[in-house]
RNA sequence: GCGCGGUUAGCUCAGUUGGUAGAGCAUCUCAUUGACGUUGAGAGGGUCACAGGUUCGAAUCCUGUAUCGCGCACCA
């Protein structure tokens, strides 16, 4: 036996080794799989695209989990004789690096605006690759058997190009445009988000009623009223009959006397306050559509810092928040003000990374139109194309894609991919290169997630790349929470690309919270680091921690003692194999069974089963919670119990026949390596470690075949 | 407002097609120089949120209620 049994399992001192024997065999690299390996499938594919990290900081529990998740299920299909592909990359994550570090920036007491953006860019750039390099190191640290040598940035120069390609085709095709339409701007960071970039909260805000005229109007927002000059009713409300639509007339308002003219519209609530709305298209999507549909003239009120402009007269440069309170003091003090109703509770959006209130803003910019995109991906959906994990996540999937808005691409940043567009003399064109002399290039990035939903494309090199073969992939593993942001981009970019689903399941996890349950969040303290855990406890315990009873679409509760037991465990597994090489070190691992044992043979193939049955449906959980009751409840505590009279010790020899004896240690032998085998796809350093001291073995556990 | 989940042991959660409730941790008792104290044996602890229904049989399927959570949302 090796000595090194005589000691607790220490993960600090095997991990880092083993891990870099692994990377040494190439074995990450399909192409490199020995040949009997594959014969199990005669070469199939199973590619998993890992979601690239955002290369801003450090990872988080929740890359630790799907980092744990995509390693098993490669892991066992490489066993099981796939040529088991998982790409690796990271992604440049434009707005929220942006974000990250404008904070360090402000920190320093510097901003972006006023800096060159050129160095801008390369500050953020040189940021970004220190902190890739430092990810990549902790996803090795975690295990990950992914394929380095295929590993991809989102701002490597080819997947730009293609990235590019891609709009300059949406172009063409008529899915892009360019147009002034109402955005969600960001004051603070000056650019504009997608819808999904934004989040709707629910506030408490007054409800103020101000005479206009011979009507009542109702706002939350009389700051932005100051170009009010139409004023907006049902034309079926009998109340407003007398009026009818183009009517004008003088109305006495925050600066003095205006004309106001009556519009008829669908749009306005006869329900709804007083029925009568003025509108302020600048500044608001129903307003503009009210607008465009009378085509009205639209007023810009409020500038994009966020201050009241020229048109406010007296409150001009006032900012929104205070200008409120001194607009409703005017006009009360006019006698203006009806009411104030505030128990009045509305919806207003807010940026996701800062929570400033965003600002509604008409402004030029590229569209990818949804409607015929979405409609393919509900298709696909609806064929059974892609299967969701849970299943409940389908209909949330089409629940969002049969309503949802075009898709705004364009962001006021400098980090990111140059949106491929130019113009001249007010026309634009589409070229990745620059269509000739006298034509500017559009300023603006991409969405990041125009280039990430382009992922698995871009990644295998579709259509024409080396890698294409391994598209489309057999499973996409990530996060809930991206749902929308990215699972639904890269639905239709490969069914608009490639005519295929990129992916034919979504495996969705949800959240991996502290030990409370809570959300981790820098604020609240309880951010709980993977790499602390695995110092603490070994890769391998953190692993099967994240991962037992973690069922799909539900948030993991994360606890230091759920981790420290299967630390435990990996010492008990270190325990179980000295005590059988100690004693069974010499055994005929082909020897003759008998019948007991045979059957003891036949309860763990059951196990094996099984747990081959709940990896392929992608129950992870259950499999592995499986193996860990057979090895410890069955394996060690009865079955090496009842084998120590059979074996006989030094102080009481056996008194069993010479081939029960045989028998029984052919068994351990053959049971302890197919629970290696088993363990291995989540626990893969300690199993690695105690392969390597069996006498039997002669390959790297990693590329073992599955057991059957 | 529309949509989706959860509600099971003190805590965190499993329970894959309906067949008399499970795990880990915690608690209590006992054992032990044994492969492993990072151990072993055992115990206590749940009317599976509530009310109806379907069924020979429901934690599981259906309907409704309560409650917690999440997503989406251009009623000023």
């Amino acid at each position: 036996m090796d000595s090194k049994f005589l000691k607790p399992y220490d993960p600090a001192s095997t991990e880092g080794r083993i891990y870099e024997a692994w990377e040494k065999s190439g074995y990450f690299n399909p192409d490199n799989l020995p040949a009997d390996l594959l014969a199990q499938t005669e070469g199939k594919t199973f590619t998993i695209v890992m979601p690239p990290p955002n290369a801003n900081g450090n990872l988080h529990a929740g890359h630790a989990l799907f980092v744990t998740l995509q390693d098993i299920i490669t892991r066992f299909k490489r066993m099981r004789g796939y040529r088991a592909l998982w790409i690796p990359g990271a992604d440049h994550a434009g707005f929220e690096t942006q974000v990250v570090y404008e904070k360090q920036l402000e920190k320093e007491g510097r901003s972006r605006f006023g800096m060159d953006p050129k160095a801008l860019y390369e500050e953020i750039l040189a940021f970004t690759l220190a902190n890739k390099a430092n990810m990549v190191g902790q996803i090795r640290a975690l295990g990950a058997s992914c394929d380095w040598s295929r590993e991809k940035f989102t701002l490597d120069p080819d997947l730009v190009k293609k990235t590019q390609e891609t709009f300059v085709k949406m172009f063409g095709d008529g899915l892009v445009y360019r147009g002034a339409r109402t955005v969600n701007w960001c004051p603070k960071h000056q650019t504009s988000l997608s819808d999904v970039e934004t989040e709707s909260v629910e506030e408490s805000t007054p409800f103020y009623t101000f005479k206009y005229g011979p009507f009542e109007i109702g706002t939350v927002r009389p700051e932005t009223k100051f170009g009010d000059k139409y004023v907006v009713m049902h034309p079926d409300d009998k109340r407003y009959s007398k009026w009818k639509h183009g009517d004008t007339l003088e109305v006495e308002w925050i600066n003095g006397p205006i004309t106001a003219t009556v519009i008829k519209d669908n749009a306005a609530d006869m329900e709804f306050g007083t029925g009568v709305m003025t509108i302020t298209p600048w500044h608001s999507q129903i307003d503009f559509e009210i607008a465009k549909r009378h085509s009205l003239p639209m007023e810009q009120i409020i500038d994009w810092r966020g201050k009241l402009l020229p048109i406010a007269q007296e409150f001009a440069g006032v900012s929104i928040k205070d200008a409120r309170a001194k607009i409703v003091e005017k006009l009360a003090a006019k006698g203006l003000l009806v009411k104030t109703d505030e128990t009045y509770k509305n919806v207003v959006k807010k940026c996701y990374k800062c929570s400033a209130m965003i600002e509604p803003q008409v402004k030029d910019q590229w569209f990818v139109k949804m409607a015929p995109l979405a409609s393919m991906a509900v298709t696909a959906v609806n064929k059974g194309d892609v299967r969701f994990i849970p299943e409940y996540e389908e209909k949330i999937f089409r629940h969002w894609m049969e309503d949802t808005h075009d898709w705004n691409i364009s962001r006021q940043i400098v980090w990111g991919i140059p949106i491929p567009a130019w113009h001249k003399d007010g026309e634009w064109k589409a070229s990745v290169e620059r269509p000739g002399e006298g034509w500017t290039q559009d300023g603006d990035t991409f969405d990041t997630w125009f280039s990430s939903g382009q992922w698995p494309l871009l990644v295998t090199g579709y259509p024409n790349g080396k890698d294409a073969g391994y598209y489309p992939t057999d499973l996409m593993e990530t996060g809930r929470d991206i749902l929308f942001f990215w699972v639904a981009r890269m639905i239709i970019f490969g069914l608009y690309l490639a005519d295929s689903v990129p992916f034919p399941t979504v495996y969705l996890h949800g959240l991996v919270n502290d030990a409370n349950g809570k959300k981790m969040s820098k604020s609240k303290g309880n951010v709980i680091n993977p790499l602390t855990l695995t110092d603490m406890y070994g890769t391998d315990a953190l692993r099967m921690a994240l991962v037992v009873g973690n069922t799909p679409g539900t948030d993991l509760a994360l606890r230091e003692d759920k981790v420290k037991g299967y630390k435990h465990f990996a010492n008990k597994l270190w325990n179980i194999a000295r005590f059988v090489l100690e004693n069974v070190g010499d055994a005929d691992v082909n020897g003759t069974l008998t019948e007991a044992d045979a059957k003891l043979e036949k309860e763990l193939a059951d196990v094996v089963a099984s747990a081959t049955a709940n990896i392929e449906g992608y129950r992870v959980y259950l499999a592995a919670e499986s193996i860990y009751h057979y090895v410890w409840d069955r394996f060690a505590a009865e079955i090496l119990e009842e084998s120590k009279p059979i074996l006989g010790t030094h102080d009481a020899p056996s008194s069993f026949p010479a081939d029960v004896v045989a028998s029984r240690k052919s068994l351990l032998m053959r049971n302890l390596t197919t629970c290696l085998k088993l363990l291995h796809p989540f626990m893969p350093f300690v199993t690695e470690e105690i392969w390597a001291s069996l006498s039997s073995s002669k390959n790297p556990l990693i590329i073992e075949k599955w057991p059957t």
